[in-house]
Formats: structure tokens, sequence, C-alpha cells
DNA sequence: TTCCACACTCTACAGTTGTAGAATATAATT
DNA sequence: AATTATATTCTACAACTGTAGAGTGTGGAA
């Protein structure tokens, strides 16, 4: 189900984070004050990431005059778990221990990987 | 140190573990055996990859008369631990909640989620 | 040594991505 | 109603990506 989920060019993937970490329906201002120290850009560029991603199937634009809504198709969890089997399938062959070593060598710290693992077992029963 | 790597486009990312997944030095037959199956394309094509791939300086060649020979700069660990690290930062916001959640969807069994965690168990010490 | 087969490099081109100015539409203001 | 401010769409363009044919160089066969 979350299969078939295309990876997005970076651009258009920190837009649909911004939209996500708001409640639905977002409007452009509240997407730049997300994205305005991280990544600033032009409006008119945001709102061409913002067609795209209409176009991709990850957004609509609902027009209310002339102002437009933006409200995601694709959860945030879908995407995370479908880019997460990917990295799981394409770049680690389904080979676990390939993927443990990536992730021990990713930067998580020592506490990080004991809570990644509790909230693992938790999900194993 | 495994910063800085950035994300191959995809085609060149299969060429790359298809290297990795040989002795290095290789040559393009080797690459070619490997891909065959999962993603045919013509000679000149494969060429044009390695060409990239050197450029970006992620392999060298190194010519013998008429063949080369292709060596690989960047290990398969550091890329993979460094696309893991983006993986957390940038599309889970360094939250490991978020991100066991989306390893949990992501398609793996419960045998493999056990077998993640005793990988990481045994990093952990 | 002349030619052939093969390996690689150059050139090419369409589609994607990052970026944003010009043009247009619409709501608010005078 | 005319003007202004603002939000969106159109157009544009360079760099990157996927793909591969044309051209070139080189070692081996005749």
């Amino acid at each position: 189900m979350t299969d078939r989920i295309r990876r997005l060019p970076d651009a258009e993937q920190e837009v649909m984070q911004a939209i996500w970490a708001c409640q639905a329906p977002v409007v452009r201002a509240d997407i730049e004050n997300i994205l305005f120290q991280a990544h600033p850009m032009a409006m008119t560029t945001l709102l061409t990431l913002l067609t795209r991603l209409s176009d991709k199937g990850f957004i609509t634009i609902e027009k209310n005059g002339r102002r437009s809504s933006y409200t995601p198709c694709i959860s945030q969890e879908d995407y995370l778990a479908a880019q997460s089997k990917t990295f799981f399938e394409k770049l680690c062959g389904r080979n676990i221990s390939t993927f443990a070593a990536a992730l021990c060598d990713s930067g998580l710290t020592r506490e990080e990987i004991a809570e990644l693992r509790s909230l693992l077992e938790r999900n194993e029963l």
C-alpha cells in the first residue's frame, strides 16, 4: 500500500514536510514560515513547487478567491514508510546486518539507539 | 566524516552498488553481469554513468590499454551511513519515534525486527 | 602491416529539478 | 469605479539525469 510512492526531489520534499508539520488545510504563509530559516526561496518558487506536488498527486489545491489552501493526499507516515522500505530493499539489499550497521554509523547517540530498540520491541508484540 | 556524501541519482546509485558488490578493481563486464537482470542498459549508457561517478569522486578510473578498471573511492558503509543519517535528520526531524514507526511500517517481518534489535543491542555496548 | 573488433569518449537530446521574473487574476482601498 | 496590493499561474532557463548513437583509439587477427 505504501509502495509506489515515489521519492520526491529535495525541494519538493522540504515543502511537503512543511505541509505535514501544519494542520491541513495549509496556506502559503504557513509553509513560508516553516521554510523561512532552513530554505529561503522566492514566493513564486514555492508556488511552482506546490503546483508540481499537485501534479504528482501529493497534495490537492483548493482555490478560494485569490488565496489557495493546500491539503496533503499522502500522509507523512506512508511516505516515510515507503522511503524506509526503499532504503532497506534497494540500498541494503534486504540485509538486516547492513541496515543495522548503517543505522549505528549514522550518528545516533547511544541513548537514541536504546530508545529505538525499546520502540521496536513494543512494536514487535 | 560520512557527512557531505551526496545522494546519487538512481541510475548512478545502482551502478555504484554493483561496483561495491565486486572485489575492486572492477571491469565493465562485472558491472554488466550484476546489472543485467535488474536494469539493462546500453553499454555506452553504463560508461556515461561511470564517467559521471568519477566526476563526482565516487570512483577512480584506471586505463590499461583499451580496457579500464574501476575502483570505489567511497565505501558502501560510508555511503549508507550518510544516507541513513539524512533519512533520520531530514525526513524524521531527528525524532526517534517517527523513525521507529517508519521502520515498522516499511514491511520488515517480525523476525527481521527482532534481528535488528539484537544487532543494535550488540552495538550499544 | 592492415584491418577488425572491441572499449571507451563525445555528442546529443528529452525529461526533471531548482529557481524566479512577467503576466494575470482578484480582493481591498480610495 | 478606478487604483492598488497581493496571490497565483505562465514562461523561462540553466543544471542535472537517463539514455544511447557517432566517433575515436587500441590491441589482436589475418
